[in-house]
DNA sequence: TTAGTCCTTAAAGTTTACTCTAAGTCAATG
DNA sequence: CATTGACTTAGAGTAAACTTTAAGGACTAA
């Protein structure tokens, strides 16, 4: 069992974003002490790891707040979740594939200036 | 020389963010026709394209705005725009391998999933 | 026991990057 | 020459994902 800053710590996100996606039904039915104090499980910090993987790959809140309820439904949402991520992998994909473009564009710029640079303190020395 | 709504076809940036990418310093000195209406020449499409490129690879609009006053500032600036083409590349280079880990997981989930819907289907005919 | 952590609700504030509105001006076409 | 549609400005509004504040109370570990 977890305190939130214990679960803070973990994954980086803050006791109140912690709170915040609760609320927003992410993460769900977590666990109370008798004092009402929040007990993370594994399978919480789980299901977290899930969550901001899908998350920082440019999933929106919305969508894996869509997600999870969907889980929380069973397996006759089985088909929905498999088609949410097959699409969503396609989607990272295709960014990927832009990033590694304007990788390239910016390598080419970054050699363009340094040459420049190079010629300039070359002139200063002259 | 064309009109705002040439750039805006060909760049997919609305005419709004057009203007407002000139008010903030992104895209400047944009030539007027003498109604007062702007005229982007080619130099401009291209300088739009590296805006872009940096934009869509992660680069904030604020950072942009300095990399294109440095610009303007002249040669003695050099160094300081190869440094943030460089901290740039690198931090698309780091978030590239993030993405690829991501994508690893995604796809890792998306095919236990359809393990799962498979299994399902069956149990269904059964 | 006491310092530190946690709880709640509710709402306001922040940041980024737009996006839209209003009120008016300019240009091309029949 | 009138109409239609594109253009102008300043400024207000929007969406997403937090982040902070406040008030007031409860819990827990050393």
């Amino acid at each position: 069992m977890y305190s939130i800053q214990d679960v803070s710590k973990k994954t980086g996100l803050s006791a109140h974003t912690l709170r915040y996606y609760e609320k927003e039904g992410l993460l769900t039915h977590v666990e109370r002490s008798p004092g009402g104090f929040r007990q993370y499980t594994d399978g919480d910090l789980e299901a977290l790891g899930l969550i901001c993987c899908l998350k920082n790959s440019g999933m929106s809140l919305q969508e894996i707040t869509r997600f999870v309820a969907l889980t929380h439904e069973g397996e006759q949402t089985l088909q929905e979740r498999v088609e949410m991520l097959r699409k969503h992998r396609e989607n990272v994909i295709v960014r990927m594939a832009e990033m590694q473009k304007y990788l390239d564009k910016v390598t080419w710029k970054l050699n363009f200036f340094t040459e420049k640079l190079r010629a300039y303190e070359q002139k200063k020395t002259e």
